[in-house]
Parts: C-alpha cells; structure tokens; sequence
DNA sequence: CTTGACTCTTACCTTACGTCATAGCATAGC
DNA sequence: GCTATGCTATGACGTAAGGTAAGAGTCAAG
C-alpha cells in the first residue's frame, strides 16, 4: 500500500490526522482491478496508464503482453527440455545392452534420444524399432556411423573458422541430417529443430563432450554450440 | 565479469600490474558452465554451490527446479486463458443474433464459452451445436437458465459468508455444474478446471460482473473470485 | 493508564546486472 | 617519445516490486 500510494496507483481518500491511510470503496474497487492486471504480470507502470488514460488502447495492450508471455512459456518449454536431456545424460542408466547400437556417437546424445523417443512413444515402440535397426543390413547403419565421425573430423579442423561460416555450416547441416538419418530409425516423427537446439546445450554442459581424441578442448564444445545454435535459428527463420 | 568476480564466482587467473583481469582456459570452461546454468534460470548463487560444491546433488537440484519452471510455465498458461478471456469480452463482437440463445447467463461469459469454443472446434461446429441447441426442447434450456438465476440469488444471499464454507462451496458447486451442462452443449469437450478459473478472474476484471440488480456490488464479486478459486482448487487435488 | 497491536516514516536489502563518471592504462600513428 | 583514441578499473547509483528493521506515534481494550 506504501509502494502505490508513492507511486500514485493508489492513493488513499482520506488521511487522518495522524497521517493513517483510510481507503473508500472506490479505492476498493481499483484496488481490485490493479490486482487483477498484478495477477496478468503487468508492470504497475503499466497498470497505472491503463487505468488512468482513457485513451489507453487496452486490447492492444493486452495483446501484446500475450505475445510475450507466450514467448516466455515457449521459452520455459525449452528449458524443461534441456534439464529433461541434462538429467538423462547425468543419471546414465538404461543403454544396457544398446551399447554397440549406438556405438560411434556420443553415448549421451544417444541416450538423451533415446529417453526423448521413449517419452514420446513409449518403451515398446523403441524397442521394436531398435530390433528392426539391428536387422538392417549392417553397411547403412556403418555409413551413418563413419559419416558421423567424418563430419566430426572436418568440424574440428574448422574449430577455428567462424562458426557462421558457410563451411562451417555446411558440415553441421550434414551433422543435423545425420543425426536425422539415425533419429528416423527409432522415432517415427522428424528431429525437431528445438531437440536439436537443446543438444547444442548439452555441448557445453558437460565436459565429456569437449573431450576430442583423449584431451579435454573447450574450445570446440562452445564451437559446436554457436555453430548448431546458429543453424538451428537459420533453418526457423 | 566484474561481478562474479566479486561474487567469488568466477574470479581471473591473474591480474596484470594494473590491474587488469585476466581469464585463462579453465576461466573460460567455467565460465561455459556458468552460462549453461543461467539459461535454465538458476540464480547465480545456486550456480556458486553447484560448481563448487563437489557433493552437490546437481539431479536433485535439476528436478527440483524444473518443477518450479513447470509451475510457472502452467501459471503463464492460466495467463494466456485469462487474457483471451479478457480480450474476447472486450471486444464485444459477434454474438449478433444468438442474444436470444445465451440470454440468461452474463452475456460477456457466454461470450467467452462461445470464442473458446469457436477457438477449439471451428466455427462450423460450434454453429451446428448451436442450432442443435435451438432444436432442443425449450423446458431443459429454461431449466438451465432458471438453474442459473436461482444459483445467483443464493450465492447474492450468501455474500457475507466464507466462502470456503459449505454452504458457499455447495451453490458454487452448483455454478459449476450448471456452466458446464450448457458448455456441454456447445463444445463436446468438457469444461476445463482451468478454464473456469479464469471465468473467476473475470468476475473481478470488469464491473459489469459486480453489478447485481442494478447496483455496482464489488463485495459481490471478490466474493465470488474467491470461491470460484477455492473450489477449483480442491477440485484439482 | 498501561499494554499490546497497529501504523507511520525512513532507510536499507534483495537480483543480476546497466549506466555513468572519473581515472588510469594500452596501443597506433606520427 | 608523444598523443589521440579506446579499453579497463573502481565506485556510485538505478532498476522492479516489494521485504525487513528501527524508532516513534497512535488506537482500543482492560
């Protein structure tokens, strides 16, 4: 109540002599609705306009705040994505008997895809499809394989291009195919854009991935990250 | 840079004779981490003991905080069915001849039913519904209506109660079943919990909702928030 | 009249920075 | 070597929307 009254949101009808603050109904009333603009996450800046201007184009207002907040929860969604990956990559189980499937990439992304899929599919319908994997004849699974470590070769030779480049670019959307490619295999809808996203995190969030050939090379990790990020945004736009 | 140095967070391998910060490649790792943890919204304190803190129960920390984005990302999701709310009742259109059909309820909250519904199922089916509804036997219809107006009165008569009593929760109860036997018609989903909680914010939102027999009433309507919540919320746990 | 519960004002704290002023330092061109 | 320009350091203050504490004044009840 201090806080409005300083601000002139909400100023009391009477003060008495001892300078306590009496409020009205009318006081009441607009109280009500800066609480109600309070609960849509309006600033009081904002709240104070709307119920003072008249002229205040409040669906317009109102409007634009969605955007916003929708723009926040899709932001919010994303977050809850990566931890969901983070925390799969961190807790390591499953993968028991896969190892060899999954061989060649790095077993965390491997496992942040495969809990994705489970997620979305459920066990059984991975399962079935990594039986179907296994059975496929062995020479299209090791391209995927030594493409896989192909394009992580040339990518690292480029470690000190600018990851916007169109080199550069070129092989990490060789890279995204790729990991489409072994994605479409066990999950029957297309890696999203922002799955892919949420793998460039993962990058950097974890010193094993920066391991290139035995030696730990952050470099390449916050490399790999602009250069997927930057694709990722390129490819929404 | 300066202050996480000065948070201790990430200080500088060395500080030049004038002072100058100087951040070496393990700097720059951490730094990586750093960042990773402020996208998911950690505050920098909680990155602190997680980075430093070697028995750090860093999965813990990361379930419990994705349940903490989950909440708000819900809460952002009320939000935006509060706004659309707020908006379809603003803008006052459509419901051209239908006055008749709706008449009974508050003409902003048949409003609302209608555009969600129209949101959700298209217009052609909404519109279908709606002639389906004029075929029906006029006696449910009015029994609904009548209903309505008889819930009103009760709950008018209640307004100095709690409104977490029984009595109160017992006609809101009523509100409830009602709103949803003629949402029922309209759209073939059932009410929302959600969705009526939001019909609780309009009822503070605008004072055409407090008006009660002519006389503004915003007792009335706080009155009628409050209990809207309470009961939507025990219906949720 | 005293006691306990409010309320008043003022001031400081919170987060994760951004901006500003002032001063020192670094480097490129001359 | 000197200077113009630009980068960096430090400290102070501001941000949004309050929360908390201190110290003083006020109200109603017993």
């Amino acid at each position: 109540m201090h806080l409005y009254d300083q601000l002139g949101l909400l100023k009391p009808s009477v003060r008495t002599e001892s300078r306590y603050r009496r409020y009205g109904e009318a006081e009441l009333l607009r109280l009500q609705q800066i609480l109600f603009y309070k609960v849509l996450d309006f600033p009081l800046k904002e709240i104070g306009l709307i119920l003072d201007d008249p002229d205040f184009d409040l669906i317009k207002a109102l409007e634009g705040h969605k955007e916003l907040l929708t723009i926040k929860r899709d932001h919010l969604t994303t977050l809850l994505n990566t931890i969901d990956n983070t925390v799969n990559h961190l807790k390591n189980k499953t993968m028991s008997n896969y190892e060899e499937l999954y061989e060649g990439m790095p077993k965390e992304q491997a496992e942040a895809y495969r809990n994705e899929a489970i997620d979305k599919w459920g066990e059984d319908v991975v399962v079935r499809s990594e039986k179907a994997l296994l059975e496929m004849p062995k020479l299209d699974i090791e391209q995927l394989k030594t493409d896989q470590k192909d394009i992580t070769q040339k990518l690292i030779s480029l470690v000190n291009e600018n990851p916007e480049s169109e080199a550069v670019q070129e092989q990490i959307a060789r890279h995204y195919a790729n990991i489409r490619s072994f994605w479409g295999v066990t999950d029957p809808t297309d890696l999203k854009i922002e799955t892919y996203k949420g793998l460039a995190d993962l990058y950097v969030a974890d010193e094993r991935y920066t391991t290139v050939e035995g030696k730990t090379n952050p470099a390449f990790a916050a490399f790999m990250h602009k250069a997927m990020m930057y694709f990722a945004d390129s490819k929404l736009k």
